[in-house]
DNA sequence: CAATAATGTTATATTTTTCTAACATATAAA
DNA sequence: TTTATATGTTAGAAAAATATAACATTATTG
């Protein structure tokens, strides 16, 4: 599972805190997603996406 | 957590059971995904999409 | 109608995702 | 160069997703 979080969030100029906090996780949570190391729910998914103000499929891709 | 999975796998005429297949998963998560009773991963969500030919997000929705 | 296929249900087990809290390192700013 | 802010790490707990198996009901079709 590959992700464009972190370019996004960047691009946004808003931290992994704020992110979260808009996601409703926590921050760890945004850490290892932008890292590959989680696996997001299709709902946190979605939720990131409407934050980041980017369609889903742009964001993740399997593999 | 919205959804139109049998929606899009009835229009492509196959069973809950050769979804399950083609997704890699059990055929009751199926049925239960479909009755929104499930909220899947993200890796499901996309594997579903790829296999019923349709844009994730013309698939799943939030609330 | 009888047989088969498809769908639905329940209860519990297993696996995966997310949380939690504490601490560590790096980057920026005063 | 201190202080503050942002990011990264760990280990284990809690919660959520999925598996499993057995059985029930509803189409479908021979």
């Amino acid at each position: 599972m590959k992700n464009e979080i972190k370019k996004f969030r960047t691009k946004l100029g808003i931290t992994q805190e704020e992110l979260a906090e808009k996601a409703g996780v926590r921050r760890e949570t945004i850490v290892f997603l932008e890292q590959g190391k989680y696996n997001p729910s299709l709902k946190l998914a979605l939720n990131i996406a409407k934050e980041l103000k980017t369609p889903i499929d742009k964001l993740f891709s399997l593999s």
